[in-house]
DNA sequence: TATGAATGAGACTTCATTCAT
DNA sequence: CATGAATGAAGTCTCATTCAT
């Protein structure tokens, strides 16, 4: 129950010296701990282009940080570095570290939500739809970053209420309410027996919720083959499918 | 979009952001803001009675302000203020605030691996054996603080391996095996049709991990009832019930 | 006791002191929170001109800000906005701000000097031609801009010798010099008895130094009739006048 | 027209490096640069006086910085050198440096203010009452650093709105105030023929203040007798005196 | 010439930790 | 054992100055 302590790329001090903050956080595993992004890729172009490009960079940089230590362990200082420009320059794109954070992660959930709103891929049977969606989720999210955002917002989300509150409104009413409606349709089908789900979408979706979060957690004790797993929790809803 | 709050206690500041350290947390809301514990209720009676409730008030303290600000955003100050004690008092009871934070952490997963301990609830039916279990699990947890902790440990978790590997060891592993078994004998007994259940225990615990993290999240915005959500989610499995 | 006010043109800030710099200054009243001087009054003709103009702005605005805020806490920034140019147009005429500050000093003392330099208002009595000139002085000094201008030289004098010095060499000796004249005057023709009064001009103008220190500290807690004042102050001095 | 720049203990950099901030103030003239008050001269005693001495520290030191660079250009970490204490000790007595600013200006100001509310020296004549006031504030005040403070108030009052109001009301119409009553009282013995006096009783101070400003700024260029200038002042409203 | 994005030193403030009482 | 004053490292944010466009 020891693990590495102090920051990466200080000296491991046995004792932490005089006095001063010693235990700022444990930083089990910071992705790479701020590895600058010299060597721009391509020639830079115009000014506003590289203004750009700078953005990016610091966005990619302070999600990364944010999702490997959380709001308040991670350092404006961190971020810079990571993205290759000044700290000052960070300041030049958000107000204050705050605010970076809730445009972050609003910024990070628009692609979930725009696919909330792409039409549903209407094919066969109710059951393939979700299935083909919760594929989807579970490759584009659970095994990404996007599913370290989710995470992030379950972490932050109670100190961020704005936070919460966004990611409710747009990701998770919205989603709910999508997956209400493929619920009743299959229940019109009858491809579903069960009708008392439509009033509990969340059961739906519960097992890759489980799965993002095995992911951060745990997937080095245990893989969990989480498309397997959403098939078997669709049998249960559906009722089990051919002899795959 | 914006809704930081001040740190409970501070007097609504007149002043800018300015400088020094600003962007701490947003605290949205913290149970309550440091009520000191003065007023012991009964007379404290020997030397050591004395030492352990005070380390008993510090561990309660803590709990609640890690909860309620994470990690890097509690003070050791608030939580010596909300115990009634000196700062100092704690660095008697704990190294650092790491290692108070792990063993904080561990010291209330105890009830709830006791409780994976004991013997299951043998009654009647696998049904409910595992809808009594829910249901104590989602009162005592998933509405109380231990579903708390439960987040604060999603939280934190990659950032403290060592508490995610005591969770996973003690909690998630052991809760997961006694699961696959009360499911096996549910099959077994012909209660549970499908049979792949067994391989992901998941599946019949995700929906009360949702709730935990609705509860924190979202509860304001939607209330969800917890109990009735995992019945439904029985009835998939079990098949529907009485008319109930 | 307390009034701090936020800076001009920052929306009331929603978070608590913080950290970064916090405390810059209080500024309680700039004059007008950097009003960008934008649409320039007459066609800019050649380019010299436009180069002058923009340097009288930039002039302009920077006495401005100086005043208000001292030269410490004066931005660089700030000016510029306020002059309507560039921050880095400003390093095109002045090498820093510290050079641009003393510069902008001894332009604005200029017209003070000229002033001591013009024939005095040779006309009947010397009391009327010291009262003429303190009106003058008054109504020009202690009532506009170039009041402020003495006051920040009492503020930021002792940390700006050699603003100080240029002050004493061209505005202080001088005028106390010709005081010194025009009291001799007065006691050559017998206007003035005390002969004493020749080796201390500064009674002469201590009222008028007073009421320019009035004016910026005090003047709305109690106005000050500076003119009536210095004409008492003459009654002292050379009996009293008219029953006017 | 140059002085030293850079802060004493900066190695002087021909040119400031890259970029960085490089012209904080000029600082003619720090009292001492941060001479770190080691060597307590007695045994520091109990816990709460070695507080007091502490804190009495830091004001001192403040006070110093203060004065010699204004309120903007004073670095926390100077005062806290100058008082040879850590910095954060400064936070443990002051909430922050606007409210030292203020704190200290009211609390040295209230030795002028006990001052004044002192029974006037009720003598002989009323000259002789202003005259003993005048040379007790010129050498108490005009010589010492409370008349620093003073000029401190001229400099900062415009962005402390706070501090000049409580100059205002405390010192400022107190003293002008007590200064009506002895004027009025001059008139009434015809001691003062001028009674005009009265409506202007700023007109008695002013060369105190001159002094005062004077001490600061030009002393070094030519001293100033300040208690015979007053004193020459006094001649001219009570008539002169004695032949001494 | 003029611009303003970028830089990074540095200021303020916080807070984990220590230790004399 | 308990306290809490003191410390000083560290974090956030600012802003004078530069320089590519």
């Amino acid at each position: 129950m020891s693990n590495p302590k102090t920051r990466p790329g200080k000296a491991a001090p046995s004792k932490p010296a005089g006095r001063g903050r010693a235990a700022r956080a444990v930083t089990a595993e910071a992705p790479e701990p701020a590895v600058p992004k010299t060597a721009p890729s391509k020639a830079p172009a115009n000014r506003a282009e590289r203004a750009a490009e700078r953005r990016a960079a610091i966005v990619e940089a302070a999600l990364d940080e944010f999702i490997s230590r959380g709001f308040t362990a991670t350092r404006i200082d961190d971020i810079a570095k990571r993205a290759g420009v000044a700290k000052g320059t960070i300041y030049l794109h958000f107000k204050d570290k705050e605010s970076m954070f809730e445009e972050l992660i609003r910024t990070a959930l628009v692609p979930m939500i725009n696919r909330l709103h792409a039409p549903p891929p209407i094919g066969g049977s109710v059951r393939d739809m979700i299935e083909g969606f919760a594929q989807n989720f579970i490759r584009e999210v659970a095994t990404t970053r996007r599913g370290d955002i989710v995470r992030l917002i379950v972490a932050e989300g109670p100190r961020f209420p704005a936070v919460a509150d966004f990611y409710y409104r747009e990701v998770v009413s919205r989603g709910l309410a999508g997956m209400r409606a493929l619920i009743e349709l299959g229940i019109a089908r009858g491809e579903i027996r069960q009708k008392d789900l439509a009033r509990f979408p969340q059961i739906m979706v519960a097992p890759a919720l489980i799965a993002v979060i095995w992911q951060s957690l745990f997937s080095r004790h245990a893989p969990l083959d989480a498309i397997e797993m959403f098939r078997v929790h669709l049998d249960l809803i559906f009722g089990e499918r051919r002899t795959a």
